[in-house]
DNA sequence: AATTCAATTAAACATTTGTTTAACTTAAAC
DNA sequence: GTTTAAGTTAAACAAATGTTTAATTGAATT
């Protein structure tokens, strides 16, 4: 991967964050290069000129994103002295954090497992496979310690982990507007978000993982 | 609501159907009105003919879908003489059923909750709603008749069962892959999998709701 | 001071977009 | 058989799309 060490400049980081929002919130093809190019405030030939087009560009996006959450599950994986479950709780924060912090990016993922526009699939498949293999592994090993029940559909677990956190995230607005919430900030209330589905998770997990409750 | 009593001649299914897919495979904005018209093989006037623009037509969408989700809302509400934790999984199986059959719309639905691409947001808040008050109070009747625990996150467990299906819909060639099950068929699988997020979901809430295992 | 090359720009490019038009066909109603 | 209205069509429409061009600026290097 020849872009695997790559700085941007300061033009070029706000055509990136721009692009994120407006792709995560109108779709790939929703978003226009020069809606993009506007609200970023750059001519439009510079997303040409840096990115090639504007597929590239929402490539140059998911590697951007995309190693960072590789990087974060490897980091986790080097945690050797940790409890089964302690390992499954770090897991579960980090991996809420991940995606509460970038809510665009979260979005443009969902819609990039849904369907395949123009996204490349090969990179999310990879990265989404790592999570699976990660969790087969933490569950396996706590199975093998006795601390984890034996009948768990480990592969289904990975989904209820990761729908039920993209879930809250894509519906935020949704959960405000149904919790009357409207009054507090965004940012705040993100926080309150992160904190509740990471409660959650660690529960349920602790509840089908184990005996205790 | 006028439209609430629509019966479509064969073109307008067509038109549809066709619709459907390809709003779900490439967006809103990336399926072109002349793909749908081509594809369901008819002319590309009568689409505005019928149903007036691209917008009217994916609410008609929606509204013939939605519909359906309502309805089979209301018809679980009338079962007065289930168990609670009955209903929870009569519940559970009636809706990974309506969107493991619909997995085209379910896809429609996950990008219409990510985003607003030009989607009748009201009717999916509504429906949402609905959902939400329904999962609210069937634990809230299980909890006063004892049968269920005290301390529960009820709006949670509906971003689990919620989130988990849509993800495992959506990730269905994902999962596929990942599970060496390419050599059967599409609906096979798609059937398999609906059992076993069924089951799997209905195990989860158990031991969440309940002390049995 | 002259040269070099990346950065930046407005304009133009060819397609594709959603929608409408106006002519034509079909078939039922009178 | 004529009239009426819905169904159907190819063509045309203006607007928007992603991308490229060719000219110009800027600043560093020679």
């Amino acid at each position: 991967m020849e872009e695997a060490i790559m700085d941007y400049n300061q033009k070029q980081l706000q055509i990136l964050d721009t692009a994120e929002r407006l792709f995560a919130m109108h779709g790939f093809h929703g978003a226009s290069v020069r809606d993009i190019a506007q609200e970023a405030d750059v001519n439009i030939a510079m997303i040409s000129y840096y990115f090639g087009s504007k597929e590239r560009l929402i490539e140059a996006i998911f590697l951007k994103r995309v190693m960072d959450v590789k990087n974060g599950l490897d980091e986790l994986v080097k945690n050797k002295d940790l409890a089964p479950l302690e390992k499954i709780n770090k897991l579960i924060e980090l991996f809420v954090a991940k995606i509460s912090d970038r809510p665009y990016f979260c979005r443009i993922m969902v819609r990039a497992q849904a369907t395949q526009e123009g996204v490349p699939t090969e990179l999310i498949h990879e990265v989404k496979k790592q999570m699976y293999d990660l969790v087969k592994k933490l569950i396996t090993e706590g199975q093998k310690k006795g601390a984890f029940l034996g009948d768990i559909d480990t592969m289904m677990m990975v989904n209820t982990l990761v729908g039920t956190s993209n879930h809250v995230i894509i519906s935020q607005n949704f959960l405000k507007k149904v919790w009357n919430q409207e009054a507090i900030s965004e940012d705040k209330f993100r926080q309150q978000l992160k904190e509740r589905v990471s409660n959650h998770l660690k529960k349920l997990f602790k509840v089908v993982l184990t005996d205790e409750r």
